[in-house]
DNA sequence: GTTGCATTGAAATTGAGTCTCAATCTATTT
DNA sequence: AAATAGATTGAGACTCAATTTCAATGCAAC
């Protein structure tokens, strides 16, 4: 239980697992996929959760350096989170609509894995974006363009 | 050479390759690894060559848009960029020390490439990041930490 | 209940990046 | 050569995510 491990990692450091915080965790995981801090600080105010902004980036932060909470992306408009029990899986984002795929692949595992044994690093974790278009805007594309039948 | 493929790229959009944006494409193709806009925007100061800091930001999003330059990093300091004219790789990057180690490993394109067909995704570029502990920071690790024996 | 931290939230601050806009440049047309 | 039109520039204003500040509050231990 996420809340178990959060406490942990926070007696360790002499630290107590608030109300605010508690919250927090509770909606970081109660988000299915991805969230900003601000639609998460958003919703908890709607809901009558309290906490601040600052909390919300301050917990935030707690979360990601123990591991419950991991960044997917930067982009321009701020940082993308996931809460990461469960499991493991990268990103594909089309640069066109900002949909953002999942995947996981067992191989890419594998090899990212000896690919470290062989550089003598220590990979703790990684994050792996691939960038192009979906098949969605892929179609809207050639619906617009109106393609031809050859190359 | 790059300052042709620029040319060309802003002469398509009916637009020039003016002396700013010749100096800052120099400079960061001068840059030997990676590069952040605040810096080259200072050094560039600093050997007299004359742009705005918003010219450089123009100019970088520009070099992106046209291929030459791309975001290796989007890191709490601002963004990292590197000329990617050569060949394209991957990046481990060091949590304890910062350092960045380049890497390549064509078995890992191809596995993306196989990956993203399977997904029905056009990938276009994808950005690898292998966060953990370079091999330096391991064995600092171990003489402070007096590693014993037995687990 | 007093001491000592940890915690909180409102507001101020920071800082990367973008935008504005008047002045300037440059190619093209008269 | 002068006029025109659009691109370009830079100083500074602006945006906005994120952090920091700091006085007030909470909470555990003594
Ligand atoms: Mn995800
Ligand atoms: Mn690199
Ligand atoms: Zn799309
Ligand atoms: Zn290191």
């Amino acid at each position: 239980m996420q809340q178990n491990i959060f406490r942990k990692f926070l007696e360790d450091r002499g630290w107590r697992l608030t109300k605010q915080r508690n919250a927090i965790l509770q909606k970081a995981f109660s988000c299915k996929g991805h969230f900003d801090p601000e639609s998460l600080y958003m919703e908890m105010r709607k809901k009558g959760m309290k906490a601040s902004r600052a909390s919300v980036y301050r917990t935030l932060n707690l979360l990601c350096e123990c591991g419950l909470v991991g960044k997917v992306s930067k982009t321009e408009h701020g940082t993308i989170y996931e809460h990461t029990l469960g499991s493991h899986h990268d990103h594909m984002v089309c640069t066109d609509c900002g949909e953002i795929i999942e995947f996981y692949s067992e191989s890419l595992e594998k090899l990212q894995e000896e690919i470290c044994r062989e550089m003598d690093f220590e990979g703790k974790s990684h994050i792996l974006e691939i960038r192009g278009h979906c098949r969605h805007c892929r179609m809207k594309k050639n619906v617009l363009g109106g393609e031809s039948s050859n190359g």
